[in-house]
DNA sequence: TTGTAAGCGTTATCAC
DNA sequence: GTGATAACGCTTACAA
């Protein structure tokens, strides 16, 4: 099996130093100065035996594993269609990568309120955590904050003190709600993305409810449902909204699988695309510009998000300024077919 | 900041054993006997005090890091849109769950022949490796290879000796072709899902063409295209196709993914599905019931597929047999509207 | 059955 | 500038 290990004690001997200026050389400390020549024999000899830290032995005595976490809050069922997922990991492993970081990833249900993370900080497995899908009422992120430790929250949560990276779920969800109203509709109908227990459906409904009063239409709560995240929920609630008898020409779903999943009940019932409703969705996944028809949505910048948590991550643990902030990130509406206006593909 | 550590040192103090003991419990070690009583105290000493033994130390000393490193090997433009990623880490995860294992993932473009998992590997970092869409000709899987590292493919790959966990992709594309056939199609274009340089699209590419000769329909290459994982690719691919002039009322893409985009360029050209064109696509990802039309694909358990694998993986890890298995998980078709057969949604 | 002691491969604190 | 020498917290022969 494998080849016998080389340590930082064989480099040291080809490079006739001791393992302490091996360690001083290959890590770059900065405060003390050492030769060049010495610098570039170390190197060279590292090079040469290919050697590269064991991690572990490394974590234990620096006691930075170089290691951050990424939890994801999803119930199983919602996994399998989540088009987030594989564009946080991008925006992530991108910075990752420069800081010369690693990964550990984890989904750990809601309700479980798991401690299932807690465990990673207390292994000292991780450096710090990012935490996509936070959630109101979760007594492990109190018990992170007491302990201060690196945490960065991809959404936001009031009442923790955490640096936290969002969009204004309000704002866009208004900006999306105010485009059905500009193109004369009156009855909008609205379907969350999730359950209330999150607080994105939350804004969004509000921001829904906003548009509405701005253009002096009544909120109905006949016209609102709850999503969950999935295709299937958006085909439920779109199809129980139907049946409700409730009439309505457009409809605003705050997420874009479930309206996928809305979609599909309207044509199912033989109704037209936009003709009949309009439909207006939200997070502009890659799929929604292939959708039949092409979906009109609220462009959530999923990636860049991504990547200012970690950079914020990575910040803190580089000691920068624990001082803690909010980032908020810039949506747009993108225009498309489903919402019958000016047709873009 | 954080709370002083609890080391085994205190756990045995609290308990009035030996360091010895504490870890000989914990671990729950076999080979020796230990008193119950000694057991019960271990135990509610270290619940009390809240120990979580550092994984840091752990892995230096029992040379096991308890990670796993998944790989997926993906171009970054393909990231976005690949519905495989959440099912992945959603079989993978159940299985890691159970045994207390963690998971390192990284993203590797296929150009850069990386080195990048190498490194996780001589840094120890991980105890085996998870690869998710193999190449040819890697270098580094040799490597791998010859130090006889464990490591499960998910996928195939020839000439290598290692564990693998797939789909016969022959048969499954075989299949659906088969099915356009008997609906009575001649005229059968193909997309594949990715270049030629994977072995699955190769193979499904193989499955159509032997079905069009088992049918006696002649292979033509001008009906041939290849797909690139993405929505856009399956547009572009299929606008192509329609420009050549080529006739055809069929056409299998092997993979959802682009059989979407593909889909796009059909619907946007005028034409009907199926009624102009009938439509297979391959994987079974949860949009492709409620596409529109319904897309008829075959079913690819991705979720059972990873399950499988990192069980594979655990396995080799816990000393179980070393024997290499090639695992290969049934496929169906699922039928639905888009190649207007029987209809279900 | 339990304890003693020797690593595991680094980093970090001091002297030189 | 560079080199001994402790930690770091755990596992694991080997003794007892």
């Amino acid at each position: 099996m494998s080849a016998k290990r080389v340590t930082s004690q064989d480099v040291a001997d080809l490079a006739g130093v001791s393992r302490t200026t091996v360690s001083l050389v290959l890590n770059d400390v900065q405060d003390i100065k050492i030769s060049p020549a010495t610098k570039q024999k170390v190197v060279e000899a590292a090079q040469e035996l290919g050697y590269v830290p064991d991690a572990a032995a490394q974590a234990l005595a620096s006691r930075r594993a170089q290691i951050v976490g990424l939890i994801l809050t999803r119930q199983p069922h919602q996994i399998a269609s989540d088009a987030f997922i594989p564009q946080i990991l991008d925006g992530l492993l991108d910075v990752m990568h420069q800081y010369d970081m690693r990964l550990i990833i984890d989904i750990v249900e809601p309700e479980h309120q798991s401690e299932a993370y807690l465990q990673l900080v207390r292994a000292k497995r991780i450096d710090g955590i990012l935490l996509s899908g936070p959630r109101l009422g979760d007594h492990a992120l109190k018990s992170l904050e007491d302990d201060g430790f690196p945490t960065v929250l991809i959404g936001q949560l009031p009442d923790v003190n955490f640096c936290s990276v969002d969009i204004d779920n309000r704002a866009a969800a208004g900006m999306a709600v105010a485009h059905l109203v500009n193109l004369g509709h009156q009855r909008i109908a609205c379907i969350t993305n999730a359950p209330k227990t999150y607080t994105a459906p939350v804004d969004r409904l509000a921001g829904y409810r906003l548009a509405l009063e701005d253009a002096g239409i009544a909120y109905r709560p006949e016209l609102v449902r709850f999503g969950n995240f999935t295709l299937e929920s958006g085909y439920e609630q779109m199809a129980n909204l139907l049946a409700s008898g409730e009439p309505f020409t457009a409809a605003f779903v705050a997420s874009d699988t479930v309206a996928m999943g809305a979609k599909s009940a309207i044509l199912e019932k033989g109704l037209r695309i936009p003709d009949d409703i309009a439909l207006v969705g939200f997070d502009d996944l890659p799929i929604a510009k292939f959708a039949e028809p092409p979906l009109t949505t609220v462009h959530l910048p999923v990636i860049e998000l991504a990547r200012q948590a970690s950079a914020m991550l990575i910040n803190i643990l580089k000691g920068g300024s624990q001082a803690c902030r909010h980032i908020l990130l810039d949506t747009h509406l993108v225009i498309r077919r489903s919402c019958g206006a000016t047709h873009n593909r």
